[in-house]
RNA sequence: GUGAUCGUAGCUCAGCUGGUCAGAGCGCUCGACUGUGACUCGAGAGGUCGCGGGUUCAACUCCCGUCGGUCACCCCA
């Protein structure tokens, strides 16, 4: 029978043992952003929606159709987070974080944005990121590079690729443009409707058309890094240094221009060749301008997100299939008695043993029980019948080796400590 | 928002141009083996063929709609 309710669209639940993954990569991440200073912020899942569109741009694809967007009952106009670097910022201006200096955050939890999805795009789909506040040099865009580019590494990911780009700031942008609109617009009638109708509004955007009829034109436009003021083109030749000397491999990728409005000279993206259509793992940059713009003092930030589903399927791409390897003792009961003499044991089990315990509370057939411990990829089964009441002893069976081994039949401590102590 | 494609037992899928098509393998339960798991053999449970209309004497099979999956565009993590 098909369910009758189903997670909605674009949404995922995640069942044992895929959740195990999604808990071993969150306390990877954890300790490492720790490791570099960094501290976790919680925000709501839902803010004012006139936060996301200060905070991200009004002409940005979340802001005009990617937000779940709501009235509460006090008529309020909120919307479901859909990226977290507002809400970090409105949280830091909240409790005037920036009084104290440098600060930063991480954080780890769900986005929402509204688009169909496809492979690795999900209407609730889950970041990692970090803010570093309060550092204008290159220095603070290499720790925030570093830091993702230390996870791919952690895990072995080869393929892994960081395209580093520079946007200029408010001296050098301007140029370009003009730049940008002098090289296309003598164009304009063979360009994609796309990109006709973004031009006047956001030329750059222009640069990573996919389009092939904008192909030419883009091959050919001028490279932003050559228009850049003394200051940016500093600040990018110092990153440069600073990733050589980290040992950090990255490639300039002029068409790297991201899609959120507030970002200024650093802009970058880690990409995997395993994810399809959606190459981007991770995307980040600086953005000096956003802290004021939402009200707050001049704080220059730089940061990045990482995509936890895109992250999960680069790993699951490179694993090795394989069994994995058995955990715990099943504990076997054959009869209600023998039921009862195992509460004790089992309780005591689950006290000193790191590793799970099983129960199965069904009178079957040990045949069956068996089974049941080898589906539970247990370690050992822990057997107490008819027979074993009578011995007083009790049969561990390493399912592994398939060998037996009996213990005496004692108070619950002390089958816990043997068969600890037979196994560690 | 646009396009393509798919939607049959828990899982992976057969089912040709409409008329014993409601099936297979795996899994599950039970048994062969009064109490020893990855092998073997047998039996059994489980499906309103996504949902709703329509065409037809007759639809899982055709048409329309709808919901959902997948992939791509757009865009992004």
């Amino acid at each position: 029978m098909p369910a009758k309710y189903t997670a909605p669209r674009g949404t995922q639940d995640f069942v044992p043992p895929e959740s195990a993954r999604w808990n071993a990569l969150e306390a990877r991440i954890r300790t490492l952003a720790e490791r570099f200073g960094y501290g976790e912020i919680r925000t709501p899942l839902f803010e004012s929606t006139e936060l996301f569109v200060r905070g991200v741009g009004d002409t940005t694809d979340i802001v005009e159709k990617e937000m779940y967007r709501f009235r509460d009952r006090s008529d309020r106009d909120m919307a479901l987070r859909p990226e977290w670097t507002a809400p970090v910022v409105r949280a830091a201006l909240e409790h005037h974080l920036f009084a104290l200096g440098p600060l930063r955050l991480y954080y780890i939890g769900p986005i929402f944005r509204y688009e169909r999805p496809q492979k690795g795009r999900y209407r609730q789909s889950h970041q990692f990121g970090i803010e570093c506040f309060g550092f204008a040099g290159p220095e603070a865009d290499l720790e925030a590079i570093a830091l993702a580019w230390e996870l791919t590494r952690v895990y072995g990911i080869g393929d892994a690729v960081l395209n580093l780009n520079s946007l200029g700031d408010d001296e050098c942008r301007p140029r370009y443009r003009e730049a940008l609109l002098e090289h296309f617009r003598p164009n304009l009638a063979t360009l994609s409707e796309d990109s006709r109708r973004r031009l006047e509004r956001n030329p750059m955007r222009l640069l990573d058309s996919k389009d092939p009829a904008d192909a030419p034109f883009v091959e050919t436009a001028p490279p932003l890094e050559s228009m850049l003021c003394g200051a940016c083109r500093e600040h990018f030749e110092a990153l440069k240094a600073y990733l050589d000397l980290a040992g950090i491999p990255f490639v300039v990728n002029p068409r790297i221009v991201r899609g959120l409005d507030y970002y200024n000279r650093t802009v970058f993206e880690i990409t995997s060749s395993v994810l399809g259509a959606q190459s981007a793992v991770c995307g980040g940059g600086r953005y000096d301008g956003l802290v004021r713009s939402l009200g707050g003092p001049d704080v220059p930030a730089v940061g990045f997100a990482l995509g936890l589903e895109r992250f999960l399927m680069i790993l699951e791409a490179l694993a090795i299939a394989g069994d994995s390897p058995r955990r715990g003792v099943q504990a076997i009961a054959l009869g209600a008695q023998a039921r009862a003499a195992l509460v004790p044991i089992v309780t005591e089990l689950r006290r000193v043993l790191d590793e799970p315990t099983f129960a199965d509370y069904q009178d079957r057939k040990l045949l069956a029980h068996l089974k049941i411990a080898d589906r539970n990829r247990a370690r050992l089964a822990l057997i107490l019948g008819s027979e074993e009441l009578a011995a007083g002893e009790l049969v561990l069976r390493d399912l592994e080796n398939r060998t037996d081994r009996r213990l005496p039949l004692g108070p619950g401590k002390d089958v816990a400590a043997a068969l600890v102590e037979g196994n560690s």
